[in-house]
DNA sequence: AACCGTTAAGTTACCCGTAACATAAACGCG
DNA sequence: CGCGTTTATGTTACGGGTAACTTAACGGTT
């Protein structure tokens, strides 16, 4: 509050420099302790550095050339989802251990969001950028292939990344649980989702999940609530919709575990037994579900794991280490006790 | 993957400038677009700008010197408590609107995090700062002190903020439910909660909470998981260790919601009987608890609002308007019915 | 045509570090 | 003691923009 200095009131390296008696290189070559300077220098021009409360100005040091920053843009639709917060902390946490920063961008699940933030990021000079899904408009793409920086494109696998990717396969997750819902005996199932103007990883399971339950006989019936956001309140409206509209529907696939709750406070209140009179599955397997006292049926996915191999990824890339392009975090089926486990009944 | 230019690979304004045939300057004024500039010219410019792909290198402007960023760097505990990843949603979002960006800092509820942090970010020359918590390093106050630049104090509601703050007062939230709970005719009432090295809101409920039941006759015995997460498994395992050593417990505040949950499963895993036979109440009302099918008995914060409150107070400040320094964003006690409510039974 | 005001453009200097190069001091050794 | 070698320190230039200032071009008036 004291020393006004240039434009902005901060300490700099020269002002450091010249309270120790020494010119501005060989303060930094002290600040960077990469030898060539006698300990009698490092001791004067620390005592400044203490004396005046210097921090070092990294965006110089980025602006002169060849150093890179350590931000890393990482983009997620949402934090509300529990599985996005889960998968950020995972990537912060992994960056925080080796000294880099996570720039947030929140896209709402929309392609043009995700674009313009890209666009701003890009123009803080990140050394990094971690994106959530596989899509995205054809000028981010353009400006992504030409910043000339590592991403990685998680959540949906990729298997021709723009340049690194990690998650899990969602078609082949859908068409697990549908295999297995038909083989619980199921035939007639409703899918509970939401629905956005871009494809997404949870279009794709709704895919890989018809595949399955239609190739075993059975047939789905989807309920899509507009627009809205994949949680609680539009799983429970959208499986009376769904009831209402299909009276025969014997089991529900919910695009995650937040809808799948909102199905079961339905049947609950409607007296329908859960898995006597309707199968519930998930999808997620979040850590809140412990709350039921039934063990909703649902998917696992490790979403820390898949946050810090994301990171891991990314720095290994920034150290030129060699990288597997393509990782498969995997999945696990959680059987649970909401949807009846034999056969046929 | 065609141009390569100077050191990184990336069109500079120079470049552009050169291509279009004009100086440095007048493409600078083209796409500041504050004029000075004949509408040929500017076609010119922006041709080239397009044709090159050019990104502005914020960096570059920040580091000239009067312009400030658009980071704001946000250190939250953890995204594990959904509280939090709530808030940080809130906080984002509104940034987002002003065109600004978070960079976050998940410290671990810990201030040597915080701390760390702090310095890192300061050196990426940050608009502003919004931190969870009042408590901070010694270390980390004088850096702050000096830094110059808008800090928001969220979460721990602070009537001699660095700067601003924006919260609840959670002493005053603690003594409500504390009050309610001995309304409710419970005496003997037990607390369940983490602890940490360093004092926190949560410490602050808690001193609240026994004012009220010792000033209403009651007692309160304590239950902590030492170094362990607020969440669902310290919560059953807490309640555990709490009925084992105190059998004539009535009620049971938790630290939050999550731990309430792990109550209340152990309670039903146990035959205990909620309200009838132990009352159980938590903190924080998150939206997962419509799943159950009793309401749980909480405190409802809204969360997103602080969040957007925190932003709003940074945004405000970095244009010079006016700011109130303080702002209590309140909570609402949620009777729910996990607790007996009427007077002695 | 000489003059003046306005607009469009160019020049110079600077922000804060660091690479690259240059120099000075200290040291080792025949 | 002189010379080569190391070690310590200083000097210069630069990166990508922008503020402040200067110069050139244009348009209108008398």
């Amino acid at each position: 509050m004291d020393k006004k200095n240039n434009k902005n009131n901060k300490v700099s390296l020269s002002q450091v420099a010249e309270a120790a008696g020494v010119s501005k290189m060989t303060a930094s070559r002290v600040l960077r302790g990469e030898g060539g300077y006698s300990e009698k220098t490092r001791v004067k021009v620390m005592a400044q550095v203490d004396q005046l409360g210097y921090l070092p100005n990294r965006l110089a040091t980025v602006f002169a050339g060849d150093k890179n920053s350590t931000f890393i843009g990482v983009s997620i639709p949402d934090l509300g989802n529990e599985v996005f917060s889960q998968v950020l902390e995972g990537i912060d946490r992994k960056l925080g251990t080796f000294g880099h920063q996570s720039v947030l961008g929140l896209t709402q699940h929309t392609l043009q969001e995700e674009e313009d933030w890209i666009k701003t990021v890009l123009s803080w000079q990140p050394a990094g950028l971690i994106l959530t899904g596989r899509y995205h408009s054809a000028r981010a793409s353009d400006m992504l292939r030409n910043a000339g920086i590592p991403i990685v494109e998680i959540w949906d696998l990729n298997s021709s990344p723009l340049d690194m990717s990690v998650g899990i396969n969602h078609f082949d997750s859908g068409f697990d649980m549908g295999r297995y819902l038909v083989g619980c005996g199921y035939q007639k199932i409703g899918y509970v989702g939401t629905s956005h103007d871009t494809a997404n990883a949870a279009t794709t399971r709704l895919d890989g999940f018809c595949k399955a339950v239609e190739g075993g006989g059975g047939e789905v019936t989807r309920q899509l609530c507009l627009h809205d956001t994949a949680t609680y309140y539009p799983g429970y409206y959208g499986t009376e919709q769904l009831l209402a509209s299909s009276k025969d529907i014997e089991c529900i696939f919910y695009q995650n575990d937040s809808m799948a709750f909102g199905g079961l406070q339905y049947c609950g209140a409607k007296g329908l037994e859960v898995p006597k009179d309707i199968g519930i599955a998930g999808w997620g397997d979040l850590p809140v579900a412990s709350v039921l006292s039934k063990r909703l049926t649902s998917m696992h996915v490790s979403h820390l794991k898949l946050g810090q191999a994301a990171a891991e990824m990314m720095m290994a890339r920034l150290s030129d280490e060699p990288v597997e392009p393509c990782r498969d975090i995997g999945f696990r089926l959680i059987p649970g006790s909401t949807v009846r486990n034999t056969k046929g009944r």
